[in-house]
DNA sequence: ACCTGAACACCGTTCAAGT
DNA sequence: ACCTGAACACCGTTCAAGT
């Protein structure tokens, strides 16, 4: 019999990231797994400790997807491509973001790309100060993940009854909801347009930093300690 | 024997999250919440539908614990005191961040909340339009959520030699991390402090907001389709 | 060095039975 | 109406053994 290519750590990962990719990440267990690559399921702790690392795995898998910065742009339009990007890469594993969340420490490479992201800011002449705190404001946009909750209830219709009892119990929910469909060409609802909430949000974070950063902001702490500009 | 107390749905949503705030969210399951209650596994299932169910009942609780919005404040800072107050509430169950980001759709009680949060935006003058691309661009936000990754590596000090190691590898990351410490009374890293950093990400948004709403800012998919203001 | 088999201590949930 | 017992189809992981 033809013998079976060999397990490496790489081959396990990758074939991870595509059983979630495919089935979603609540459906990859170590015995699935193995079973999609025909070996018993301890062959796979060979490769990787637990699953805990096969999950940092598949998350710096993804991250490595997410392309290098562009070079001679000024800062917030590198920021805004970098991170548009990482939304594309995002939306093709959509399993990563739970997965990065429930995680205590980042990666290496996780530390790798918010070093790269960093390194824009400051070079774009931002001070170390302003950086650390968008930064944190930021948050898990910098890796293109928006930061809303439920998968968008628009979409689903329901029907009329349903629709008046919602309109009763949640007035200004249903009245904002309405508020985006007097697009003419559209009918009740298509929804939001994901791409364009991600940009305004972005956007709007993205200003507010080059307005702070114009006006020469520094952090309270940072001007008590009286340290230079 | 004494009679035990019966069970009641109130009872095992409950114990669940009183187990779920001591042992971490991971580790509540039906069978050791069970065995909390003095009950067979099965007794549970009389009360709520499966495990799903409890745990929408576990998050509906947490959001009820969040006080209704204050009358009688300009929007921005209605919107900022409830957000605030929302943040010490999770602050208290800080499992609850991943389990409502790993739901689908809201429950009545999540979407009640999102409801009474953009009335207070209407109230305070905001078009519908405007409102709708604001709670998408607060996301999770409004929870009292940060979007932070990773629980902050600051304040776990790495020795020396490993300190050297990191410095070379994420040198931008290293340096924003000391920029922060430059505070005199500070050694060199109590971390970051948490609530200035939220302050700072939500003042950042909700003075952007206020600028937009000053401007009289439109969609320009409202502009196309020429709605009144 | 790499893979296997059997076992341990868990899961959520169904079903038929008890009181 | 409410709780129980036994069972089913799963988990991640350990350990000792095979090649």
């Amino acid at each position: 019999m033809p013998q079976r290519e060999r397990l490496t750590r790489e081959r396990v990962v990758r074939a991870a990231v595509d059983m979630a990719d495919r089935d979603g990440v609540d459906d990859v267990s170590m015995r699935r797994l193995a079973a999609d690559l025909d070996v018993v399921p301890m062959a796979l702790y060979k490769h990787v400790a637990n699953k805990a690392e096969l999950l940092d795995g598949m998350v710096d898998q993804v991250i490595n997807e997410i392309a290098p910065p562009q070079e001679h742009l000024p800062w917030k339009q590198a920021v805004r491509t970098r991170i548009l990007d990482a939304r594309q890469v995002l939306l093709r594993h959509p399993w990563a973001r739970r997965v990065m969340e429930s995680k205590a420490a980042p990666t290496p490479t996780a530390l790798g790309y918010m070093d790269s992201m960093i390194a824009i800011f400051v070079a774009g002449g931002l001070s170390l100060d302003l950086t650390h705190h968008v930064m944190h404001a930021l948050g898990s946009r910098i890796f293109g993940f928006s930061q809303e909750l439920f998968t968008e209830s628009a979409g689903v219709q329901p029907d009329p009854a349903m629709a008046a009892q919602l309109a009763q119990a949640f007035p200004n929910v249903v009245a904002v909801a309405q508020g985006v469909e007097h697009d003419p060409d559209s009918v009740i609802g298509p929804g939001c347009d994901d791409q364009f909430e991600f940009e305004f949000a972005l956007d709007l974070q993205l200003d507010a930093v080059e307005r702070l950063h114009e006006n020469g902001w520094r952090s309270s702490v940072a001007r008590a300690a009286g340290t230079a500009p």
